[in-house]
DNA sequence: CTAGGGTTAG
């Protein structure tokens, strides 16, 4: 019996029809009956069938139940021995990415013969965690056991888990390692090494090592591109992706994710267009992984309406295309969009993880859905087992504090079962410097100073609210004690594109070349909205000195210098859109809401935290932010 | 019929 269905499930005609793991991830109840069909067959038959228990051990991976595991695992070991130790890697790699630690140690001490494969499904496993510990400390036991030397698959595992855990001793020792085993120019390995020297910001190295490559395949090319590209090095990344054109390769679906992502950290809007062709001439327009990435550049550069394009032709969205739609809502201050959404993509079967919750908790605080918001965290871990992590701590206390709740953001904070970290300190911040509570933002910046001494904008917040309690001999402390440490203010710039350039304001901004102009444009407006009920808003203003000496400062604000530039060149019908690298100041926001209205002109300005869309004399953060 | 992580997406 068993033998007709072990031939009908796995004879080499039927082979290509055999369900794959993914099958059985989709159904579930498949699965279990499956499982409970083998243990029966072995019950009435001891016939050896390690390709049928491999294939179950695939969908054993993809089912993440370790007690299934165990059921299979006894089987094994009641019927087969470890002679082959096939099945006993592939059990090692199951428990190991379960995250079942002592049971994969377990068994792999019990097999009596090891091979590179068994030692590496044990490496890799602890490297696919992240648990650098564990796997350095069997590579480690392993170097010393094998007589045979080390094998470059494994250290290609291990190099990895030193790039993602930022190990950076580590990481240089296991290039010696390279060297001396002579593996220095194996295109595989050298790639892990240029990944793991990107990911340190050593560009030196990882460019050095690309170089010596004598051949070098696409995997390299994209390597460094992403290299470039995380190291805040656009052109660079640009360059490379030329040179690889040159060379006679085809991009694929890697280079054109980090191609996009360059364009993040600039704010020029015709150059994603261009690469969006390229993508349409490779013939990746397809490709999931791409229009992803393409759906959350269009939303950071403000263009939901592309996003919302981008994502309608994905013809299957994963659960990150989902994710990264939903935070295309959130990050436009979409709120009610995001919750329906959100609702209809789970009723339609998407399994909601911690990030779709951070980004949904994000969409109700900067729309301030409270109610909404605090039902969807307690939903979030009673109903879907997601348990709160630091974003979501950060995303409640914005929430409540955008209400002027700050003693319930207080008391979420020091009854938080995990540490809180900037993040969740600085949302307190900010809410805090809007309802002017000075006991809690002092707190707060005490708290975030103490994170991190050396980041200037903590002081400057600090310093912020003591300025507008009018507390200036405690102002001019903070900044004293700035100075001593030799920290100085990450001055705000503004970005517009026009054609074919990008212009940058600084605040109090001349070297334009059309400065007069725009100086005049500016004035002009502000003379017009203040006619209209205009008034300047100046208590963010640090200085102690004089009202009109504030207004002129804050009148000099890098933003409004830009969108006094866009006023000028643009045409009357296209958005005026601003890249400001700080927040907006209340002021500036107030000034763009009066421009709207009186120019009659929508305006986009993104600030370091999220976007504002002017129009009608409105925003569409509500004046949450 | 089967085996072990080079790059990239929320």
């Amino acid at each position: 019996m068993f033998r007709l269905f072990h031939a009908k499930f796995m004879g080499p005609k039927l082979l290509p029809h055999a369900p794959k793991p993914q099958t059985f991830q989709l159904f579930p109840k498949c699965c279990s009956l499956l499982f409970e069909t083998t243990i029966q067959f072995h019950a009435v038959s001891s016939y050896p069938c390690e390709p049928f228990l491999s294939t179950l051990i695939l969908a054993l991976k993809s089912s993440s139940s370790v007690s299934y595991c165990r059921v299979v695992h006894a089987r094994v070991v009641k019927s087969l021995d470890f002679r082959d130790g096939f099945i006993g890697d592939q059990l090692v790699t199951c428990y190991v990415s379960m995250g079942s630690t002592p049971d994969a140690q377990k068994l792999f001490d019990e097999m009596p013969h090891k091979d590179f494969v068994s030692w590496n499904s044990l490496v890799s496993g602890f490297s696919k965690r992240g648990d650098l510990g564990n796997c350095m400390s069997v590579f480690s036991t392993m170097k010393s056991e094998m007589a045979l030397g080390l094998n470059e698959l494994t250290l290609i595992s291990v190099i990895s888990a030193c790039a993602s855990g930022k190990a950076r001793d580590e990481g240089c020792y296991l290039h010696c390692c390279a060297v001396k085993l002579g593996m220095e120019l194996e295109v595989k390995l050298v790639n892990a090494l240029i990944n793991m020297y990107g990911k340190f910001g050593c560009v030196e190295s990882a460019f050095k090592l690309f170089w010596a490559l004598a051949e070098k395949n696409i995997v390299a090319w994209n390597s460094m591109v992403a290299v470039w590209t995380q190291n805040g090095i656009p052109d660079e990344a640009f360059n490379y992706f030329n040179m690889m054109r040159v060379s006679g390769l085809l991009p694929d679906e890697a280079t054109m994710v980090s191609l996009l992502q360059v364009c993040e950290k600039l704010p020029v809007g015709r150059l994603v267009e261009a690469i969006h062709g390229v993508i349409f001439t490779c013939g990746l327009d397809e490709n999931v992984a791409i229009a992803t990435t393409l759906l959350n550049l269009y939303s950071k550069l403000g263009r939901l309406n592309s996003s919302h394009k981008v994502f309608a032709e994905i013809r299957k969205p994963d659960k990150v295309a989902l994710t990264a739609m939903l935070a295309g809502y959130a990050m436009h201050g979409r709120g009610r969009e995001a919750i329906e959404f959100f609702e209809r993509t789970v009723r339609d079967g998407m399994e909601p993880d911690h990030v779709t919750f951070t980004h949904l908790l994000c969409a109700c605080s900067h729309s301030g859905l409270v109610e909404e918001g605090k039902c969807y965290f307690q939903i979030m871990a009673d109903v879907y087992g997601v348990q709160p992590r630091l974003d979501h701590y950060s995303c409640m206390v914005d929430l409540l504090g955008r209400r002027g709740l700050l003693n319930d953001a207080h008391k979420l904070i020091k009854n938080m079962p995990i540490e809180p970290n900037s993040g969740v300190w600085g949302a307190l911040l900010g809410a805090c410097r809007v309802y002017h509570n000075i006991d809690l933002g002092k707190e707060a910046a005490e708290n975030l100073i103490a994170l991190d001494p050396s980041d200037p904008r903590n002081y400057i917040m600090l310093s912020n609210i003591y300025s507008s309690a009018g507390l200036w001999s405690d102002a001019s402390k903070v900044r004293a004690l700035m100075k001593t440490k030799v920290l100085t203010k990450i001055p705000g710039y503004s970005f517009i594109e026009h054609g074919n350039k990008i212009h940058c304001f600084v605040v109090d901004d001349c070297s334009h070349p059309d400065s007069d102009k725009i100086h005049m444009k500016l004035d002009e407006v502000m003379r017009k909205i203040q006619e209209v009920g205009f008034v300047s808003e100046t208590k963010s203003i640090l200085h102690d000195v004089d009202e009109e000496v504030k207004i002129d400062m804050i009148n000099k604000h890098s933003e409004k210098i830009a969108l006094a530039y866009g006023l000028l060149v643009s045409s009357a019908d296209m958005p005026i859109i601003i890249t400001k690298n700080l927040r907006i100041c209340c002021d500036c926001h107030n000034t763009a809401k009066f421009v709207s209205l009186l120019e009659k002109r929508t305006i986009i300005i993104r600030d370091s935290k999220r976007f504002h869309h002017f129009s009608d004399g409105l925003c569409s953060c509500s004046d949450y932010w």
